[in-house]
This record gives structure tokens, C-alpha cells and sequence, in this order.
DNA sequence: AAGCTCTGCTTTTTT
DNA sequence: AGCAGAGCTT
């Protein structure tokens, strides 16, 4: 492995905390890398580096690569989010950590069970925040570190009697996911922080367990997750690693300031920096450059190509998205005849909204891709159904798992599972449970039944799944007439992604933090396929080729995003890291959006703010990019011998 | 009273 | 695709 001279300062740095502050394409995983296996050379054991990365992707392919590099055992490093760090200690140490049986859920559950909370404060007809809205506010205030109250208050347009009622909301929220036995994501930080600082002996154990920390992805850190940092440094040392311009996680309590304060808020620590790219050629960073300078914000980033020139970036117009969508399906096409592959062509989006009818040219012209960010696999609603039947067998306190299973079944509603579900909560256990549910379904033994039969293979996940959905096949055949094969292949992957594990509490807990989307999961049998991915999922990544599409008014910044500065600012980074991705092409597409069903409000788009920007690239000088289509092939009517009119 | 069906509306980003 | 609400059925 090879650096330079600013990386292996980085890499080697002894002594001291440090933060290493690297643009884009500068080798930020190289360097976190290069920094493990100096540790280990220098006689560090393993198992005393912490490793923390933003997603369970980041830190796969981190220790991948450190042990391809290194040539040495990695398995004792230990390696993941915040989230299943903490995950993991707390299980090792359920008595302290005060963790009796807890089960994990997903934002979707918060919100099924948010959604019966308010059921019962919010009054027929009156203006109240939906379920989705209160969790995200509840979700900001605790990984901001602040009060409900003054954050609702402060940030929040809420009138003062809708706050009072909000905050009994949220109380009692607290208390059902308590009773229920729910961990949600939070949850999983906040207690791990709470007894990190609060916890005397419990700190000083933890706190002993490594000597160094390695942080990837700094910039997108929230304060709650600085608070669990914070509470580990000390003897052992922190290298951060990040980039203000690529913080994009602010709707997440992220605050790019936790970088800017490092050198401030801990003693005795050094600021490096990276600043030589090595991923793209100069006209893409130019490109990037100049985004980043037109903005009022002081990034103070000029991104300089190692590598020198290249291709201009291209920026294509379409008359609608059909168009866009068929040219580069033709394009991916060509250029694989040519003898690329297809996993060299990543395409970024910015949401997953916005490319779906780029998928389906991509089905239809049969280019394979997989999907990378969106609604993953345990999100789909028919899956969803699947283990709330197998969440029921775990737990008779399951209200969520309780609710959802008894629905599916005809003439049982809301109301009568919630009155079944009382009755099965005051049972001692499940088998306990199932005897007073064989009571009140007498006249349909099929439905506690059911239930047993999960009971059965408790320890046989893969058969557990099989079962389960020979059972509820006839219902939610019923529940989803239209595209039943396409899920009934769902569930032939999830019996395959089951068998590796040894207890379905463990596979249900391993894919809630690890969420697998479909097609992702499906990759493992088609290794060469184009990646389609969203801005936020692209971060850390890189390709040959990037499509960035849809790059048009409405879009970047978005939409929901405009008429607040900082909220626009944080979508130019969005698309910042979307063009940074790009090693040797970049070619952006957008569409005519004039004619446009609800993109426009009263001839504004959105909320327009004075002095603030509506669209990235109105004023972008046109030398930067290529718009001439047919400097990229192919002409899409090359298949065809047509008729050119005359000239009159 | 509870369940079911139809219609219209909106669609950010993620651990 | 999912939600809310109206209105119809059991």
C-alpha cells in the first residue's frame, strides 16, 4: 500500500488525539486503513481497536481491505456503526446497562406504534403532526442532545397548546415502547451514552476496554454520538477522520460543527489535512469547485487532481424523464458492448422517488443493477407481515408484531386486536398467552395454531419462514393481488439470508440494524450489475462512470428544502458528493421540469427565499460542462435507417 | 360497532 | 405505496 507524505503523517500520527480533516477522493479510507495496520505493526493487539463507521457497508469493506493490505488476522478488531457497537456491549453487559428482554425496532415500527399513541390525544378534525413527523422530532431532540420541550418550541412551528399535547404524546410513547419491551435506534445511543457518563463503574470498564478509536464519516456525527466519543476517549486515543463538505446528515442531528470544534473541545489534539485527489480527473473537480465556491458558506475547498485531465463532464437535457431514462439505459448498453463492465457505471439519485422510471427502462432493456439505499427488504410490507407472525411467537408483549399478525386475517380489525391483545398481555408467557387466545378465537383455531407452529422451529430459521409463508400464503395473496410472484420471490431470499443464522431473534436483529435491500440481497448471486444508488448511500464510494440524473429545479436543491439556508446549503453538498464520486466520467441529466404536475406553487418553486438559491446550476458558467449529446454515444436512432425531411 | 372498499393525495435523505 | 377519510356492508 502506498501513500503520500500528508497520508502517511496521518496514518503513523503518535501520540495525542487527532482529526484528519480530507476532502473528497483524498483517501480517507486508505488512510484509516493505513492507520490499523500501523497499530498492529507496532504490536497494538486487535481487540483493543475500536473501529466506527457510518454504515455496516463502510466497515465491511474497510476490514476487507485492511486485511487484503495488512496480510494479518483482523477478526479481533472490532468494527461497526455506533449503533451496533453499543448494541453489542450493552448485550455483553445486560445487568449493568439495566437491558432486561429487548427487542429492536425499525423506524417503521416506531411509527406503527407512534401511530396509536396519537390515536389517542388528537381529536376528530384537528390539526395535529402525523405519526412519521412526531417520531422525527422526537428522533431530532434526542440525538441532539436538548429537551422536547425547547426543542419543539425553538425549531417548530407548533402552536403552544399543541406542544403541551406533543409532549404528553411523547410521554406516553416512552412508557408503551418501555411496557412493550422495544428498543428503537435511539434508545440504543442514548442508554449506551447515559451510562457511558452517568454510570461510574460501568464507564470505567468500558472506557478500558481499547486503547484506540478510529472514526470515519466525523462530519456526520450528532451530538449524542460526540457524547459516547467523548465518554470513551481517555486513555484511549480518538482519529477522526472527515469532511465538512460532505456532511449531509443534518435532518439527523449531524452537525458538521463537531468537526470545526475538535481541536477546541479536546486537549492536546492535532488537526491533519489531506488534500490531494486522487480519484478524479480535474475537469470533474473543477466542476465540484466551483459548486462549492459559489456558495455563501466559507468551505475553503479547492480539490486538486493527482491525476491531471481528463473528459469534460457532460450535462444532458431530456424532454421528460422517459427520454433520460431511455438514454442512458442505451448508453450503459453501448458502452458494455464495448467491453466495460457494468459494475464500472454507477448511477446517483437523489431520492429513490425520482429514479423509478429509470428502473424500469433498466428492467425492461434487461441492463441488471442492484439498489443500493431506499426501502429495503425488511421494510416491504408482505415481509413485514411474515415475521410480525414470528415476532409474535418470541413475544406475547409484542403489541407491534400482535397487531399486524391478527389483522391479516379476515374480520378482525383494529379494534378487536387491540381488545385480543389485552387479553393475551396478561398472560404469564407465550404458551401461557396462547391458551387464553384458543378461548376467545374458538370458532378459528387456525390462528393461535399458527402461531405454534413458529414455536416449533423456534431454532430452524429458515424453516420457520418457509412455514410461515405457507401459512399466510392464501392471505396476503388476497392483501397483494397484483404482483404476488415478484413477492413470493422475497420470501425464497429471506429463507436463504435465515439459514446462515442460528435463532430468528438473532437474524430479525441482525437485518433491523443492517437493513438489506432487495436487489442488494439478490447481488450476491449476479456479481456484475450497475449501481443505482442514492446521493446519501454513494458517500464512500466511487465508480468509473456516475450518472448523476434528474439534476434539475425542484431536485438540487430539493424541493422540501428551500427557503431554509442551511437546509439548502446541505443540498448543495448533497450534490457535491454526488459529482465527487466520479473517477474518470461524469455526466449529468436532468429533464424539462416546466411542464411538471406539482413541482411548481404558484410560480415559485417551493418556498422561494430572498437571497436564497432555488437551483444549483442557473448560473453555472457553461465551459465547465459538455452539453453537446452527441459527443456521447449513442445516437439513439442508430438502430434505425430513417427519413431526414428535406430543408425548405 | 366494526370491518372493508374506494378515492384522492403526496412522494427526501438513514442508523 | 401508503395514508386519511367517506361511505358502504356485515
Amino acid at each position: 500500500m502506498e501513500f503520500n507524505s500528508e497520508q502517511l503523517a496521518a496514518a503513523e500520527h503518535r501520540d495525542g488525539h487527532a482529526l484528519v480533516l480530507a476532502g473528497a477522493g483524498t483517501g480517507k479510507t486508505r488512510t484509516i486503513i493505513g492507520r490499523a495496520a500501523y497499530l498492529m505493526k507496532q504490536g497494538v493487539n486487535p481487540k483493543r481497536i475500536l473501529m466506527l463507521t457510518f454504515t455496516r457497508r463502510a466497515s465491511r469493506e474497510m476490514l476487507d481491505r485492511l486485511r487484503k493490505w495488512s496480510g494479518s488476522d483482523v477478526s479481533g478488531i472490532m468494527a461497526g456503526t455506533f449503533h451496533h457497537f453499543c448494541l453489542y456491549i450493552m448485550r455483553r453487559m445486560p445487568k449493568e446497562f439495566k437491558l432486561p428482554d429487548t427487542a429492536v425496532i425499525d423506524r417503521d415500527d416506531q411509527q406503527q406504534l407512534m401511530k396509536l399513541v396519537r390515536a389517542n390525544y388528537r381529536e376528530k378534525g384537528e390539526v395535529f403532526p402525523q405519526a412519521g413527523q412526531l417520531i422525527n422530532y422526537c428522533s431530532y431532540a434526542r440525538n441532539t442532545n436538548q429537551p422536547a420541550k425547547s426543542y419543539l418550541e425553538k425549531f417548530t412551528e407548533l402552536e403552544p397548546e399543541v406542544i403541551g399535547k406533543v409532549l404528553k404524546v411523547f410521554r406516553d410513547y416512552e412508557a408503551r415502547k418501555r411496557d412493550n419491551g422495544y428498543l428503537d435506534y435511539d434508545d440504543i445511543l442514548f442508554i449506551f451514552a447515559k451510562q457511558l457518563h452517568e454510570g461510574k463503574a460501568i464507564g470505567d470498564r468500558v472506557r478500558g476496554m481499547y486503547d484506540h478509536i478510529l472514526v470515519d464519516e466525523m462530519q456526520d456525527t450528532n451530538p449524542l454520538q460526540w457524547l459516547i466519543l467523548d465518554g470513551l476517549r481517555d486513555p484511549a486515543k480518538l482519529f477522526c477522520v472527515g469532511d465538512d463538505a460532505q456532511s449531509i446528515y443534518a435532518f439527523r442531528g449531524a452537525d458538521f460543527r463537531n468537526v470545526h470544534s475538535f481541536g477546541r473541545r479536546i486537549p492536546n489534539s492535532t488537526v491533519l489535512k489531506l488534500e490531494e485527489n486522487y480519484r478524479s480527473t480535474q475537469e470533474i473537480l473543477d466542476l465540484a469547485n466551483w459548486l462549492l465556491n459559489s456558495s455563501s458558506l466559507p468551505y475553503d475547498k479547492h480539490l486538486r487532481a493527482h491525476r491531471g485531465k481528463g473528459l469534460m463532464p457532460g450535462l444532458l437535457d431530456f424532454e421528460n424523464e422517459f427520454d433520460e431514462a431511455e438514454w442512458i439505459a442505451n448508453d450503459l448498453i453501448e458502452r458494455h458492448e464495448n467491453g466495460t463492465k457494468w459494475e464500472d457505471h454507477m448511477i446517483i439519485t437523489r431520492t429513490a422517488y425520482a429514479c423509478r422510471t429509470l428502473e424500469a427502462t433498466l428492467v425492461e432493456k434487461k441492463v441488471p443493477y442492484v439498489f443500493v439505499g431506499g426501502t429495503s427488504l425488511l421494510q416491504a410490507a408482505h415481509v413485514k407481515d411474515l415475521f410480525a407472525l414470528i415476532r409474535a411467537a418470541a413475544s406475547h408483549q409484542d403489541e407491534l408484531a400482535w397487531v399486524r399478525f391478527l389483522t391479516l386475517w379476515p374480520k378482525i380489525g383494529d379494534t378487536t386486536a387491540l381488545r385480543l391483545i389485552q387479553n393475551i398481555r396478561s398472560g404469564y408467557d407465550v404458551k401461557a398467552a396462547l391458551a387464553v387466545l384458543k378461548q376467545l378465537l374458538e370458532k378459528r383455531p387456525e390462528i393461535p395454531a399458527a402461531v405454534e407452529t413458529m414455536l416449533k422451529l423456534w431454532n430452524r430459521p429458515d424453516a420457520a419462514i418457509k412455514q410461515a409463508e405457507k401459512i399466510l400464503k392464501p392471505l396476503l395473496k388476497e392483501k397483494y393481488p397484483d404482483n404476488w410472484n415478484r413477492r413470493a420471490r422475497d420470501f425464497k431470499l429471506l429463507q436463504k439470508l435465515a439459514s446462515r443464522h442460528r435463532s430468528m431473534l438473532a437474524f430479525i436483529e441482525a437485518y433491523t440494524l443492517d437493513p438489506v435491500s432487495s436487489t442488494q440481497a439478490e447481488r450476491e448471486e449476479t456479481d456484475d450489475a450497475v449501481i443505482l444508488i442514492t446521493a446519501h448511500s454513494a458517500k464512500g464510494t466511487e465508480a468509473p462512470v456516475c450518472y448523476v440524473i434528474r439534476v434539475e429545479p425542484g431536485m438540487y436543491p430539493h424541493i422540501r428544502s428551500l427557503g431554509d439556508k442551511s437546509q439548502e446549503e446541505e443540498e448543495r453538498r448533497v450534490l457535491y458528493v454526488a459529482m465527487t464520486r466520479a473517477e474518470n466520467e461524469l455526466v449529468l441529466t436532468r429533464c424539462n421540469v416546466e411542464n411538471r404536475r406539482g413541482v411548481m406553487y404558484g410560480g415559485h418553486w417551493g418556498k422561494h427565499s430572498p437571497g436564497g438559491t432555488d437551483y444549483f446550476l442557473r448560473d453555472m458558467p457553461p465551459s465547465l460542462v459538455d452539453t453537446d449529446i452527441a459527443n456521447y454515444s449513442p445516437d439513439p436512432f442508430s438502430d434505425y435507417d430513417i427519413i431526414r425531411p428535406m430543408q425548405r
